[in-house]
DNA sequence: TTTATATTTCGTCGATTGGCGAAATATAGC
DNA sequence: GCTATATTTCGCCAATCGACGAAATATAAA
């Protein structure tokens, strides 16, 4: 009962529902998503530490970047269960919404430095 | 989204997710749900609450007794698809078994006085 | 090898949670 | 009305949670 529990815990929490629908869109580094959810660094990474120990999501290293992706067909048939419900909820939300166009504008290259990248000027 | 994780919340602890499996068997009052699982009846009405305040479940008062029993066509479509998950999941799992065998003997009669019913002797 | 950047881990803090018992409330039965 | 019983509410406590910043780790780039 405890795994059940654990993943039901784990979609109990606003920012990491966001995260998932985030990642329902495509594949975000970390860095990304602080930036939309804004949140610190560590936070974010917590809250992917809890996903991931549910295997709702894999992790993949890319370079400089860990990648972070839904997992596309967990073993686990109750994990695919509660992913498919929450990619048909909240389609509409407000929230959700805002975070997708985020997703879609976001560039790692230039939110995820501090001192950000003299492109011009 | 408030909504959407407060049901996910509802159903992130053992207690209340023995809770909904025992109603799914059959309505059940407080005293009972606080035998089965060894709690203070007052932790079992917060619990209860929980449930009751998402539309999971429904109360009815019977005489003396509360009956509490699983909202049986909720007109939230969210908690009917999580209500169906749990009726489907953890039918093996060793304490929801316990569970059932001790709803179906169970005798709110009997267990609810501290004082039992002297019934012979 | 040094430096910059992306991420994770660690320690801390305030808020929430789940447990309890005591007190308050509601109803049944006398 | 009085008493017993079933339940809820309240106040408390220890444990967990979600947030942060600082420190540690890993890789890219110079």
């Amino acid at each position: 009962m405890r795994r059940e529990t654990k993943l039901f815990k784990a979609l109990s929490d606003p920012n990491r529902i966001r995260i998932i629908k985030m990642l329902q869109e495509r594949e975000l580094c970390v860095c990304e998503i602080a930036d939309i959810l804004n949140l610190a660094y560590s936070t974010v990474s917590k809250h992917l530490a809890v996903l991931r120990d549910t295997e709702m999501i894999l992790d993949r290293k890319a370079g400089k970047w860990v990648n972070y992706r839904i997992n596309p067909n967990a073993g686990d048939e109750q994990v695919r269960e509660l992913l498919a419900l929450v990619q048909q909820w909240l389609n509409d939300d407000a929230t959700v919404c805002a975070d997708r166009a985020a997703v879609r504008s976001v560039d790692r290259d230039i939110i995820c430095n501090i001192t950000p990248k003299k492109e011009n000027t």
